[in-house]
DNA sequence: TGGTCTATCGTTAGCGCTAACAGGAGCCAG
DNA sequence: CTGGCTCCTGTTAGCGCTAACGATAGACCA
């Protein structure tokens, strides 16, 4: 097939030659510039499909300042949520003509950060997408003052840095409220760091549905994340037994707190309901299968390459920039127990 | 600081009239370059840190011929594997200074790959590094006859396509010799999907093991990674009950396994041992906490970037390409009960 | 002293592309 | 028939960088 003769890529200029046009007039058929010929365009067509022209991306970020790359920074990439963001803002991109570019960082050191957002500028990213929803990494992002559109994924809506972002406190409420449905008023809260953008709004959310029933928001525990985590949380809890209801801020620490329960006796949702949030692949098939709340992180990180693109082309935002998370309801809730 | 008439990123020449210097000098400087005075250097060094100078990456790209990007393709970046494979590979990457760009794709069509492939090269990726252990893929790569280095993860070794890869036979040999050690002679293995590499291998170190112990390898099952074929066929499992031991092929499946036998009254490890694959996080959460093998995705997304250097600056490859896997024992497995 | 060699630095060309301008053909109004 | 317009196409310059070659000065040896 290839030509043996392979010299390398053809170019504009091998383009023009074979169609009879300069390479001017093959740069505008790329373009889709108006005003040429359609007779010229068809000839152009044909001689960059026969030479399998392609462009060079180089070149022509050289010239327009553009590399039509985006930049994602992310920690935690291991973990589903941010995984799953990243997946949706690549589709996204993808389709719009954008490549796609990952820093990612350990942790949340100021250096890190900073490292991680230099290597992106160092490569010329036309913006930059940031999944590391974590107040220390806003303030840092603020203070480097970029002169390149930054989109937060479930930003906080406040000052530039802001983005698409899943309702966190509205989840945080279908879950309470379903307990709450269940007729249980002692419901306690385990939550993620409070230093993070959805931990803390999913505190929020918990609190704020709590307040509306008029029940009490004592019983509030905070963890990493980790499964980890939420099986020592279990544990102290297990020895509390002071809540009827947990509503775990992930499902990850609410598979620790089963694993908690379980070793004590305490059976879910038979002595004690649990509720999570995200809604893993795996939650589904946890022991009780988990009642959670889902949120559609591919869905997320396109609104936010959307939003992307239209800061990048000065267009007006066009998607709605809240994603509704849904309750999931599964076994591991039942009605409050009648002793206790 | 900045200067209020910020015009824009200064370039070579700006530095150079700084130091006084022609602009090849300091291009000489920032390569590294021998023949350059120390004197010299030092006004170089200066006058670049004064004006907080950055090489533009597109000029550079488009006199080498380099993009300094290595493209990764990716399938199922959601999962624990691939997403913590890419994290080793983004982060070895940065280090040795080469950008990652990503190109995610869904099910393992031709054309899906081929576009994404595309994409990469569009991008004038360096190398391209595959996290798609899928036998399809590696025969659509193959017959595209790319002319750019492509490391695969997990490759089989076969032909061109290879990289490194975690020792899967071992593993599951590990995984098997544990149960046999245990008194267990009758060791089914649900298994990934046949047409994935390690699917494969896994199937084939449970059956060498079992052969060299001379059991039977009658027991197999084919899942295909999710928790719920895990789930499905643990039901069919305990409707049997002709295994004492059963290897499953990664944690997932052990996961809906474990929930199937849970709701048949089948208590693991009393009265079957189960053995998973891969150690995610969770695993050591499950009920009880999974015996499982785990492999170092981090370490081998490294070893993979660093064979893709070697390849692209020629040099001999360094580290070793296969990555050895380690067992962990927990509460998942225990002695073969008597009666059965 | 003169020639050769080496270390250091400068000058020139060009990577492949797009923006800006220039030019020519066709059309229409006066 | 001419001026001015529109539509199409070509020519030129330059994005910021590195490779290749040229030039200069000092070192070194015969």
């Amino acid at each position: 097939m290839a030509n043996s003769n392979d010299r390398r890529q053809p170019r504009l200029e091998d383009v023009a030659a074979l169609a009879k046009v300069s390479h001017q007039t093959v740069s505008r058929v790329i373009n889709n510039h108006p005003n040429v010929s359609t007779a010229t365009r068809g000839r152009v067509e044909a001689a960059i499909a026969e030479l399998g022209y392609r462009r060079n991306t180089a070149a022509r970020s050289l010239v327009t300042r553009r590399t039509q790359t985006i930049g994602v920074l992310a920690s935690e990439l291991g973990q589903y949520g941010p995984a799953n963001t990243l997946l949706g803002v690549q589709q996204a991109a993808r389709e719009a003509g954008y490549f796609v570019s990952i820093a990612a960082i350990k942790g949340a050191g100021a250096k890190a950060i900073s490292d991680a957002v230099r290597h992106l500028t160092d490569q010329g990213a036309d913006g930059m997408i940031v999944i590391v929803p974590h107040d220390g990494t806003l303030q840092v992002l603020e203070d480097l003052n970029l002169d390149l559109p930054v989109i937060v994924v479930g930003g906080a809506g406040e000052g530039r840095l802001s983005g698409a972002m899943v309702d966190q406190k509205l989840g945080a409420r279908l879950a309470v409220a379903h307990l709450i449905s269940l007729g249980h008023q002692r419901i306690g809260h385990v939550s993620g760091p409070l230093d993070w953008v959805d931990g803390k709004a999913r505190v929020d959310g918990w609190r704020e549905e709590l307040a509306e029933a008029g029940l009490s928001d004592e019983l509030l525990v905070e963890g990493d994340w980790s499964a980890g985590s939420g099986y020592r949380i279990g544990q102290q809890l297990a020895e509390q037994r002071s809540a009827t209801a947990v509503f775990v801020s992930n499902d990850q620490m609410a598979l620790g707190l089963l694993r908690a329960f379980g070793e004590k006796g305490i059976r879910v949702p038979e002595d004690i309901s649990l509720v999570g949030f995200d809604d893993q692949p795996e939650s589904a098939y946890f022991m009780p299968p988990l009642t959670t709340v889902r949120q559609d992180f591919e869905e997320l990180g396109k609104r936010c390459m959307d939003l992307m693109r239209a800061q990048i082309e000065d267009e007006a935002g066009s998607g709605a920039l809240v994603v509704k998370p849904e309750l999931v309801v599964r076994a591991s809730t039942a009605p409050r127990p009648l002793l206790s």
